[in-house]
DNA sequence: ATTATAGGTTTAAACGATTAAGCAAGAAAT
DNA sequence: ATTTCTTGCTTAATCGTTTAAACCTATAAT
């Protein structure tokens, strides 16, 4: 890989010191350049397809207009779209993103904030796992700019991004009574994680007793679901909803119900938190919680390059989700 | 953001040269450095949190140590699944990987090249979309090490990693003939992607006639993958079996077939090349082509290492993958 | 006594850009 | 005629590392 051409290599082409280069390749001290040099520098520049080195630039500038994005779990279609959307918006603002994700594992997320710190990002976007205050605390207390998205830690006043999940849960609740179901199941993750315990909330209180919980572990996702998905079925008087506080939830659950040939909603009122493609291939159309992902990415881009210019306000964003209805709620 | 330390704040705190510090973190000179000053200054180092700045050690050696990865379409679980294992592997071989995904779009692509080389990766993998051939033998020109995945351009020699896609087809016609199918209907993408009409050559030349093809335009899955299964489904002999040559094509079609009420696999079977979490959801467990996502990325990630340390040798690598049989394509 | 050798450390240049400050020469103001 | 301004450009320092080369000092070899 030959050497690409520098500032100097076009400075001693032209004939001129790297500062004229680099001042009108950048545009800058307009009107005190002559026309001829300049349009002769930009020629050059174009001619050795001149692209400036933009680690050099960074060292001195301190800025590498880059962010690291630190995500759960980049297999979930939640994290993907959101990836995919924080992308394109910080492309846009001019800034490169570095992917990490960290499988819910604390170690993982600490040792990928490292490498994205090491790396002299400007700032970082991330969703923490359960646990993780003392990264938040830890990124305070070294004044970095960070965003928090999806997952966020009520104690502590910081940038954050997130959908109102309580307020998402009761409208799901609102639905289900209007479509007078009477024994709602919830399944939840066995979490700390505020998010998704607020999604708990949302629906119990507004049930207010009418609703059984069950609690999901990490790790073994598929065996908690069926066996809460049981305990619904089995209890007197039995449930005639469920609603499940994610899409892996969801999967894990219709296939379970598929398995046991339980039709949906004759047998049984199906509601999901958030989607995924693969509700398509369900017989029945899914009755689901719409997460405003593009609104999610672009509020974090905004606010994490905000955030990189001046580091004093802390912003909290929550926005509303919408109740899509579909068949898996419509008892004939 | 308070300035970081750098070799000079622990040089002027043990009273040292920043070389020193520098060979001594670095563990060079071994032995030449005296025991006490060595380990008093992994001491301050410890101490300040010292870390490298990656930024100007990559303006000295050339190296930024990290990868550029070009996906065609990050929201498909086969991006990004394999972006988390190219992450993982590259990781531990001491690279960051910077993900871009091009949406099929071959200016998004030369956009995303250049703001890598830009930000001096040492290296790219890169899933090209149609009719990008120019890319490939712009980067062969510029001895730029990359390697492409999934995609390939069998004019040019160049470093690849990539299924079988002949065989594995040849297997999934096989395997129908097997099940005594007589009428393969197959859906595969108008393009002149090598990787997919390969998947359509293996098939088609197996068949030997007995065969009916629906073409499908980016753009218009849903679509051309309704009118080509209504071709099918109307022709006379009618197909029996369906076989899609990707995921999306085959959400797509099982979608539609839901909607159709065709059962699978009573009335029609169903095979698929690649697979998604989707399927769990289908109401019949899918036959399916597993791509070796895993020895893919290790694969990639070994070639581009090896690439960026020598660009003389080329490697082209094809791995096998495995036909999963399950039920939709068990007659009764 | 002189010269080598080895050990331990420093010096200084370099990577490629940015940018404040300086300089030269002609034009305008006094 | 001298000062001041403008215009157009250069100088040189700097960002935080790396690394070849130089530099001491003390000891070993001759």
């Amino acid at each position: 890989m030959k050497k690409k051409p520098s500032l100097k290599d076009i400075a001693s082409k032209v004939g001129v010191s790297t500062a004229l280069v680099s001042y009108v390749l950048n545009g800058k001290m307009e009107g005190r350049i002559s026309k001829e040099v300049a349009s002769r520098i930009k020629e050059v520049a174009k001619e050795l397809n001149y692209r400036p080195n933009q680690i050099a630039r960074s060292l001195k500038t301190n800025k590498t207009n880059s962010i690291g994005l630190l995500l759960a779990d980049i297999s979930n279609p939640f994290s993907s779209q959101i990836a995919r959307i924080i992308e394109n918006e910080a492309d846009r603002m001019g800034y490169a993103v570095i992917i990490g994700s960290s499988d819910e594992d604390i170690e993982k997320s600490e040792k990928i904030i490292d490498v994205f710190l090491n790396r002299q990002v400007d700032g970082l976007i991330l969703s923490l796992p359960d646990n993780s205050e003392h990264i938040v605390s830890n990124l305070k207390s070294k004044d970095i700019p960070f965003v928090l998205l999806d997952r966020y830690f009520p104690g502590i006043p910081t940038n954050t991004v997130a959908v109102d999940n309580y307020s998402a849960s009761e409208d799901v609740v609102k639905h289900l009574m209007e479509k007078k179901y009477k024994n709602v199941g919830i399944v939840s993750y066995d979490t700390s994680l505020v998010h998704l315990n607020e999604r708990l909330r949302g629906a119990t209180e507004q049930l207010n007793g009418h609703s059984k919980v069950g609690k999901v572990r990490l790790g073994h996702i598929q065996e908690d679901v069926e066996s809460s998905i049981d305990s619904f079925l089995k209890s007197e008087p039995s449930v005639d909803a469920i609603f499940f506080t994610s899409n892996l939830l969801t999967i894990s659950g219709l296939k379970y119900l598929n398995s046991k040939e339980v039709i949906i909603p004759r047998d049984l009122g199906v509601i999901a938190f958030d989607k995924t493609d693969a509700f398509d291939l369900f017989y029945t159309s899914i009755t689901y919680v719409n997460q405003p992902l593009p609104q999610l990415g672009k509020e974090a881009v905004r606010l994490i390059i905000q955030a990189i210019s001046d580091n004093k306000k802390k912003e909290q964003i929550f926005l509303s989700a919408e109740l899509i209805v579909r068949d898996s709620t419509s008892r004939k």
